[in-house]
DNA sequence: ACTATATAATTCACTCGTCAAATTAATATA
DNA sequence: TATATTAATTTGACGAGTGAATTATATAGT
């Protein structure tokens, strides 16, 4: 810590380089220069710092054409994806899903277990964790203490700062500080997250959020929940714990929810919520096909049962209208519904989406979009693991700054 | 624009040290350092810069005892009140408030006025704020060519980036250019926003916000509206008009709000929506006494009248449900109740904070602070005023590198 | 084949801003 | 009056970024 503001301009400066590369895949250094309206010179300085420290690499011309422009070629650089593995982590209510993935954002290997119904406690979660990390890391030959970070992304309320568990419904214990837990055992540095978080953080990387600065993420699976990006950072309320849209209320004295509330919009639009309005108690007909149930009214509803229409109709209109209060509140610019239940168009028919709309302050200037995704526990892992690796990247950064000879 | 990142580093010092200052009211070099963790030399020449060019100026030894301590005393330093000068407008349904601020912050004069019904024509709004200044500036001996800037806060749809008004109950017309109307007919830059988020600037820097850096201002007067700050910064949507609170729909198909949608929470807690349901329509009985039908409404339920009471209590409960969502939303740190209806206590009753609180996320956490801050018209304008001189402050701040010689 | 042209990347001399250390300034205390 | 103490300024050095010149590597033209 010699001085204060020079270091943190080269370091500002290396962070801003290493986004740009990562951003772009692979781009020359007069680009760099272009995008980050560095001067050629320091893009220079910096890349050469980076590919000593083995963070980027050159990459070979592979434009056999080349534009038919003359003059210097300009030579790729990209991200080395060797120069660290992270794992990503989701765990849901009935299996888990580990991603493992390369400095360079590569999935380089997969791996998925059964999850006992709810974890009871401290030990065994942390046995959980350590005996997937082993499996995945063997499936490509490596083991536990090759990864550089974990990003864990469960679901319920997680303080991310304090990787602190408020409460999920993964586990059984409530207020359990698991990154301390996890780092006591194992060796490696963790980062946890609500898993809708981490679903942003993918959309950020991969998928519908590229390049957008705001937008919000929303998920319907065993409960709703929410993510928040803004000025393109996960937004974390004040006490640390994110965005609560499933606990949104929108009837005063309404649905009980699970949570012991009344009115939330989980308890009329999450599983449990339909299956109870269809008298089928998920615990009564067996746990695990709670999914199965829910398709089954699905297709009735679609197949012209009132019943089932109804309550979905209701599910509909209760989420436009969560939807809506959400917008009117926040005014993002991008809304992407996402996660298994999206495969069901009930809920992001043109009907619900024209519903919200219509309930949302109208100016001369049109509503957010709304952009479904749907995909499946991988992409929430791959999520889990960018998380990681953001944490990763700006380690490696940091200890940049003594490493430079 | 000769350099980029070199030039930046000295005006982002600059613009630290200056609001330290601002922060601080008065306080030596030496605290500054301390403060900015900038070097005590590194302060000297930026101190310096900022004396030369008159924006702050050196404070006489005030303290006499000066706390026994020996040395060399410390020189206070403190912003320069003459730099600048610069007025807010406050524009209400029934009338408007004018603050002149000088560039320390302190309230150099007042002036209100009776504003017509509704302005009808873009015109008469230009001719009305042209007065408006003329007789504000003409109070203390000025003319509006000694501003160096005026902000003005209006309730509405605003998109303050473009200074552009969508919608406003105080104007007939819609979508009203007025930042390049006004600067067209007067010299001057005008800033232009939604009047919550001025009062939302007031409370940083006067109020209950001060060093708070997440907090949100919710305002009941005519219609509901809300302040977003997020990092020290006031949060405006991706279409540049902020946060719609009062549109937030409470109920399904619920009460026809003046926006045309039903259930929205104005619908239920605006003057309006309370003279409704007592069936005392404001038009019928005269415009200008809703405020005094609305306080007769609340003494009346003081007093025990039932029916009152009931409208009141429901008013309330759907306060409570709206102020939840928000905070299950945006889990802010502080929530400040300001507005001239804040006197009527029955909606920041124990009894509906207590109902909001247990309508949120319960973790092991406590639940965002809730205070009340009563202020009138005034306050807007001081806001306002402030608004025009953080811009002001900036323009200030940018053009002193040219001027540095 | 050779030169001219074009573009990318690097090198180098220079500027600007910050900082640590030394110095000067201004006070209280012995 | 001398000494101690703290604030502010000055000074010399250093780090980082930049423009201009230079080097590297290609194509186009003859």
């Amino acid at each position: 810590m010699k001085t204060r503001q020079v270091e943190d301009q080269r370091e500002s400066g290396r962070r801003l380089v290493l986004a740009t590369i990562r951003n772009r895949e692979r781009i020359a250094r007069i680009d760099i220069a272009e995008a980050t309206s560095l001067s050629p010179a320091t893009v220079t300085t910096i890349t050469g710092e980076l590919l000593i420290n083995g963070l980027i690499e050159e990459i070979a011309p592979d434009n056999p054409k080349r534009d038919a422009k003359r003059g210097r070629p300009r030579v790729g650089l990209k991200i080395r994806g060797g120069a660290h593995l992270v794992a990503g982590l989701k765990l849901a209510d009935k299996n888990a899903t580990v991603a493992l993935m390369d400095f360079e954002g590569k999935l380089q290997g997969e791996h998925a277990q059964r999850l006992p119904r709810k974890i009871p406690d401290q030990n065994e979660i942390v046995h959980f964790i350590e005996d997937l990390l082993d499996q995945a890391t063997a499936k490509i030959g490596l083991k536990p203490g090759d990864l550089s970070g974990v990003g864990i992304g469960l679901a319920g309320v997680i303080d991310a700062r304090r990787g602190f568990v408020h409460w999920s419904p993964t586990l059984k214990e409530r207020n359990l500080p698991l990154r301390p837990l996890l780092e006591e055992k194992i060796s490696l540095p963790f980062f946890i997250d609500n898993d809708v978080n981490l679903v942003a953080v993918a959309e950020q990387w991969f998928g519908l959020g590229r390049n957008v600065n705001n937008f919000i993420v929303v998920t319907i699976e065993q409960g709703v929940g929410m993510g928040i990006v803004i000025d393109g950072k996960i937004y974390r309320g004040a006490r640390g714990c994110g965005a609560e849209f499933g606990h949104t209320k929108v009837h005063l004295d309404g649905a009980l929810c699970r949570c012991g509330q009344r009115g939330c919009l989980e308890a009329y639009v999450a599983d449990y919520a339909l299956l109870r309005e269809a008298n089928l108690s998920a615990s009564a007909s067996g746990t695990d096909n709670a999914d199965q149930q829910v398709s089954a009214l699905f297709y009735k509803a679609k197949a012209g049962d009132k019943t089932a229409q109804s309550i979905f109709r209701r599910a509909g209109k209760m989420f436009a209208l969560g939807l809506a209060n959400v917008v009117n509140i926040f005014d993002p610019g991008l809304i992407i519904l996402s996660g298994e239940r999206m495969q069901f168009d009930y809920l992001y028919a043109g009907e619900v989406i024209e519903n919200m709309k219509s309930s949302v302050v109208q100016i001369d200037v049109p509503p957010p979009e709304v952009r479904i995704h749907k995909w499946g526990d991988l992409m929430w892992a791959k999520g889990a693991a960018v998380y990681a690796m953001e944490a990763v990247t700006e380690i490696a950064l940091e200890g940049l700054a003594s490493d430079a000879s």
